[in-house]
DNA sequence: TCCTATATTTTGAGTTGTCAAAATGAAACT
DNA sequence: AGTTTCATTTTGACAACTCAAAATATAGGA
């Protein structure tokens, strides 16, 4: 019984509030029923199903986890995800501000076959357009811990790595600024009062940012 | 409201089956229903639906016929899938005998944007790899009625135009003898009692096929 | 015309995924 | 402990799509 495209989204959204909320945290049902986009009462009625066909733990009133099983599926959509993603940057030649919604589509139809050809064709990237590890055909993934622009020294040059975020005009922000995974960026001031962080990139801009976009940018010291 | 999957479905079956019957023609319900892989009252409720909303024009015990807004519709489902069948052969070095099962999941989730994308890079060709022709996305085709290699002259060469089939073994096969759009032929010799055609090839090979496997091969006197 | 074969439609039911709103459980604050 | 608050689950219903099988219409032949 292969998953239809809804059973995948549940799956997804539960690897990926799993990977922010630690492993072995239940993810609670409201959060799940956000992230779908469903009402609460739908979350509970799917997971029910999902317990039942083995993909899921299911602790009733606690909230949900990812069997096993329901782990590797899920990561394996999350590699179509990026691969798609990377593809539609790399050879189609879109902004990595607009490939997420045509990717959250296709990773649902592309066939293994066609999955497999784009992976050869960008040479087995390991990375996507944002930075996010690309799972292997396998399931596996090189899950690494970041510091952010919020969290790491100040005055030290450090090397942007990963966007944990995935809305366009964001997107669209960083790419204006040149504020890409592989920059090279220094936090030069971090002003709690004024909710801000001060930016020297490396080629010689300074840019502010909020606290919370700040922590969104994934680095890595140099 | 933009139709689902299964519409575009019905509705490409009919626009096929039109193209096949004649333009004025109904098509019947058991036809449709097969096209379709359904069960017959599946296909009557269905339709039913769709008359409500305009795309086809429904006769009880008849059959149907698509609204001018119901081709509309069909022929960009169509532009969709010759498109993506034409960039999974062009762009990503796909066999053309092996691209149609992956279109046919893809001609329902790209985007208009990625759909142009593709097409720019393609260089707006006007037919697929098949040589069926690709709609513009307005909707307006190019429909050219072309003999077959049980139609047209004897020792008379002709180049290949299109095939009319989408079966993977069968377009395998075609490869292997060089049997693709463009390659000129030449009819040698029909025999109504074997029910063969014999052909020789632009490259000078010699292959015989049956007539059914002989009026799907269209051509166009050089 | 009558009868039969075939195509089509109707009926009743099932599946998947969804919602709103009522009911209930858990937690938190006096 | 009692009560309010919030999250979660239950309930009843609906929309889209499907089937099997019964009922009916149409067309063709005797």
């Amino acid at each position: 019984m292969l998953p239809s495209s809804t059973v995948e989204n549940y799956l997804k959204a539960l690897y990926q509030a799993e990977a922010t909320l630690g492993e072995k945290a239940l993810v609670p049902m409201g959060q799940l029923a956000t992230a779908v986009r469903v009402a609460p009462g739908t979350a509970t009625t799917m997971i029910k199903a999902l317990a039942e066909s083995g993909l899921v733990k299911y602790e009733p009133y606690l909230g949900v986890r990812l069997s096993p099983a329901g782990t590797k599926l899920a990561a394996l959509v999350l590699r179509r995800h990026r691969l798609v993603e990377q593809f539609l940057v790399e050879v189609m030649g879109m902004s990595w501000a607009e490939v997420h919604e045509d990717a959250e589509q296709l990773e649902h139809v592309v066939s293994d076959r066609l999955i497999e050809r784009m992976d050869a064709m960008l040479g087995h990237p390991s990375v996507d357009p944002h930075g996010d590890p690309i799972p292997t055909a396998d399931g596996d993934v090189e899950s690494h811990q970041y510091d952010s622009l919020l969290t790491c020294r100040l005055r030290t040059p450090v090397k942007m790595i990963r966007v944990a975020d995935q809305d366009a005009s964001f997107l669209r922000f960083l790419e204006e600024h040149n504020l890409k995974p592989g920059q090279s960026i220094e936090v030069e001031l971090r002003d709690p009062a004024a909710d801000s962080v001060q930016l020297r990139t490396g080629d010689d801009h300074r840019i502010t940012i909020g606290t919370k976009a700040a922590s969104k940018l994934l680095i890595e010291v140099v």
